[in-house]
DNA sequence: TAGCAGTAGAACGAATCATTCCGTTCTGTT
DNA sequence: AACAGAACGGAATGATTCGTTCTACTGCTA
C-alpha cells in the first residue's frame, strides 16, 4: 500500500502526535498551529475530525487509557509478587514519561465529555484505588499520604514546560525523583537527583514578549 | 478626606487587588474581568493604567519586589545568626503565601519588561545566591539541589488552582512541607503534612465545561 | 482516462477583547 | 447657588483571532 493511500495513513498518525505535542504545550492552541506542526493543510484535519471539540476529545480519551494501561501494568507487577515500592515508582516514571497529566487534567473542562470519558475515567478511579491501598498495605509510603495527592503532585509537574519536550521530561524526572524521597516511608534514601537544574538562561528565556512565535 | 476622593482613593486598592487575583488565576483573562471583580467600570480602569501592559508591568514589578523582600528577610534572619533552616523554611513559606511566582514567571512574556524590571531582577539574583550559599554552606540542604532548582519547585505550585484562593494556599502549603522534607539534608524528620488532600469532589469538578463563568 | 479520495490554503463569519467615547453623577470651590 | 471638572459606568468601535467551510488542484486507482 503506497502512493495517496500511504500519506494518508501517515497523517492520521502525525496529526495525531502533532495535536497532542501542541496542545499539551498549550491547551488552548489554535486548530491551525496542530496543522502547521504537522506539516498538513487544515482540510486534512477537518477530514479526520468534525470539529475541534472532537480532536480534543480523542486526545483526552487516548490519554485516559494509556492512564490505565499504566496502571493496570503497577497493579499486575504488584499482586504479582514484585516489589511494591518499585512497582509504585515505575508507575509514576511512566505516567510522567507520557505526559497523561497534561492530555486529561489539562484539557479537561474545554470539551464536554463523552461516556466513554466517564467509563474511562470511573475505572482510572477503580485501578488508582485498588493500587494505591496495595501499595499502603505494603507499608512504604509515608501514611499521611493519600490517594488524590498523587493527583495532583503529577499535576504539579505539568507546570514544567521549558525548552524541548526531552529538556521538559529530564526536569520533570529530576524532581520526581525529589518527590519519590519524599513520599517513600521511612529513612530517606536521598537518591541522587538524575538531569541538570535549569540554568539562568533557560529561566531567563522566558521574559521575552511571546505575541507571535 | 471623603466622598469622591475616599472612592478613588479605596478604587485604587480594589482594582490593583482585583487584578492580582484575576490575572494570577488566569494571565490571559480580559480587561473587563478584572473590572467586574471590582465591582467598578472599564473607564476606572483606564483612569489609573493607560494599558492593560501597563498594568502587568505594575503587578508583576511588584511582585518582584515583594520576592526581594522576602529574601531579604530571609537574609537578615540569616546573617543575624538564626537557625538557617528555619530562615530557609520561612522564606519559601513567605513566597508561597505572596503567590510571587504566579505574578512574576506566569506573567512573563505577556509584557516587555521596563528597566525597572531588569534592576529588581538582578537584584534578586543577587538575593538569591547569596541566600542559597549560605544555607548551603551551613548544610541543612542536599548537596545535590542547586539555586535553579528552587525556582522550578516554587514554579511547580503555580499548577495546584483548585476552589477558593484559600483552599489553593492550603494546598500548597501541603505539598511545600512534602518538597521541604525532601529538600532537608539528613535524616527525613517526616513533618506532618498540614491540611486536606484533594477531595474527589474538588478533582471532579474541572470536568465540567468552562466556557462562560 | 475518468473519477474520486485526499489535500492545501484562502475566504468567511462569529466571537473576543483592548481601547475609546459619551453621558451622568457628584464635590469642592467660588 | 451654580459651575468646572474629576471620576465613573458602560455602550460603541475597530482590530484581531480562530473555528469552520469552500474552492481548486493533484495524482492514484480502477
Amino acid at each position: 500500500m503506497s502512493g495517496r493511500r500511504a500519506q494518508a495513513a501517515r497523517n492520521d498518525e502525525v496529526i495525531l502526535q502533532s495535536a497532542r505535542a501542541v496542545f499539551v504545550a498549550d491547551p488552548s492552541a489554535p486548530i491551525a498551529a496542530v496543522a502547521e506542526h504537522a506539516g498538513v493543510g487544515i482540510s486534512a484535519l477537518y477530514r479526520r475530525y468534525p470539529s475541534k471539540e472532537e480532536l480534543l476529545r480523542r486526545l483526552c480519551l487516548d490519554g485516559l487509557k494509556r492512564y490505565n494501561a499504566e496502571a493496570e501494568a503497577a497493579l499486575a507487577a504488584l499482586t504479582g509478587g514484585g516489589d511494591p515500592w518499585t512497582a509504585f515508582e515505575g508507575f509514576l516514571r511512566g505516567l510522567t514519561d507520557a505526559d497523561t497529566h497534561s492530555l486529561t487534567q489539562n484539557l479537561a473542562g474545554t470539551f464536554t465529555p463523552t461516556d466513554d470519558h466517564m467509563r474511562e475515567s470511573a475505572r482510572a478511579e477503580e485501578l488508582n484505588t485498588a493500587l494505591f491501598d496495595a501499595v499502603k498495605r505494603a507499608g512504604v509510603i509515608r501514611p499521611d499520604i493519600e490517594l488524590n495527592d498523587l493527583t495532583m503532585l503529577l499535576e504539579q509537574q505539568t507546570a514544567i514546560k521549558i525548552g524541548s519536550p526531552e529538556r521538559i521530561s529530564e526536569l520533570r524526572h529530576r524532581y520526581l525523583t525529589l518527590t519519590l524521597d519524599a513520599l517513600r516511608a521511612g529513612p530517606a534514601p536521598a537518591t541522587p537527583l538524575p538531569g541538570s537544574a535549569p540554568t539562568a538562561r533557560e529561566l531567563g528565556e522566558r521574559w521575552i514578549p511571546r505575541h507571535k512565535s
